[in-house]
DNA sequence: GTCTATAGTCGGATAGAC
DNA sequence: GTCTATCCGACTATAGAC
């Protein structure tokens, strides 16, 4: 491998495995301590390579933080495709949805996400960098809220809307997206102390059983009330 | 005033007025940026006085931290006793428990919680600390935990189950109890996120009432599934 | 009890050899 | 492209005057 890219676009000829190397270690390092507490050299020791190898990939911390957004922005993107996928072709298709077939897409997607950010180890770690940004916004805030909160309560939002029978989603639905979508941050954000309190040495498949069917039992409720 | 206190206790004879400042100052520091983000001089300019002060008052940064999650821990439980001492009372009686009433008074609990975590914006401040500290346990870890977390959880758990007409709960009532709480969280730590998908300039007496309600419907539904 | 001054450490970013 | 060496600023904590 000579010249991993042949400068395809003007940036970045430079080794991507590097590059690679020293973002996975950056996402683990800002998602457990935050941009300030972690440091340049902490996520350079983790990664492989020396502190100023940051600087020369990413011109400054603050950049590779941002960078670090995207990255998990485009890695929950990957796993919920699947579910998010079926359900925007079902509500874009522009004629009335049956109701029935958006619950099945609604079931689809809150198991997706159970999946994604529940199952996975390493979505604990990604909820911690978004939890960080949410509640003290910074130069990632509007790349996480414009690619994950906006558009997946609004898919949630529009789905509880269908089905209810309704033709788009209002302020109870748009609520209760939020509050539905908000349940799996007991398992994210609040891993250690839900592991506590269930007594769960580790969240394994039963466990998730467990935890589908709470949540499932919460979609029912959703929409069998109507409103 | 001569001296403050007349050294009831073996410290702090020390002026009251300084520390309660410095506390203050920290926690919403501390809620915004975390340990490491927040400044021993940043927090000292918002509490009027000198950066030296803190170490005088609290030893070291860290203390003043442990000492903040004991403030946060002190003032939600403030804010909440109204609701809790009731329950914990009825559910302490030894007798068996009617189901109508331990429904009466998770309502109650879930509205005082609302009162305390939503409608105040002090809370969301509170939140930002207590989630930082979960993801990332440190030495305040174990008091929020055991005073909040571990106890709060339980008594709603408890309230469920006998609104279900069980003597104790089980798994399933402690999985509700988690994503019932955890819902609050889109209101608190995910206050910003939150206003801006329901388009709310603020969060005040309209918005709680809706609040509420979407609250109020999962409790139903809850207990109305029963298992 | 509160201040100023400062010691000692660690952070991010840059310069320049290879 | 990757390394070592280093600058400079910001931090916490301590010493000592008042």
């Amino acid at each position: 491998m000579a010249q991993t890219e042949p400068a395809s676009r003007g940036a970045y000829a430079k080794s991507a495995d590097t590059r690679r190397a020293i973002l996975d270690a950056a996402i683990v390092a800002f998602g457990e301590s935050g941009l300030d507490g972690a440091s340049t050299r902490t996520i350079a020791a983790a990664a492989g390579v020396n502190q100023p190898a940051l600087n020369y990939h990413f011109g400054s911390k603050d950049a590779l933080y941002v960078e670090c957004a995207r990255a998990i922005v485009e890695r929950f993107a990957a796993g919920t495709a699947s579910a998010s996928g079926p359900a925007i072709a079902l509500l874009g298709s522009g004629e009335r949805v049956d109701p029935d077939l958006a619950l099945v897409r609604l079931r689809q997607l809150m198991d997706a996400l159970v999946d994604t950010l529940v199952a996975n180890e390493d979505a604990a770690i990604w909820a911690g960098f978004v939890a960080r940004e949410m509640n003290a916004p910074g130069d990632a805030f509007a790349i996480l809220y414009d690619s994950l909160w906006q558009p997946g309560t609004e898919l949630a939002a529009r789905l509880i809307a269908a089905a209810r029978g309704f033709a788009d989603p209002g302020d109870d639905e748009r609520l209760d997206a939020l509050m539905l979508i908000s349940n799996l941050i007991a398992f994210t954000n609040g891993r250690r102390v839900s592991k506590s309190i269930m007594k769960w040495q580790d969240i394994g498949p039963e466990q998730l059983v467990a935890v589908r069917r709470s949540i499932s039992r919460q979609v029912d409720a959703l929409v069998a009330q109507g409103n």
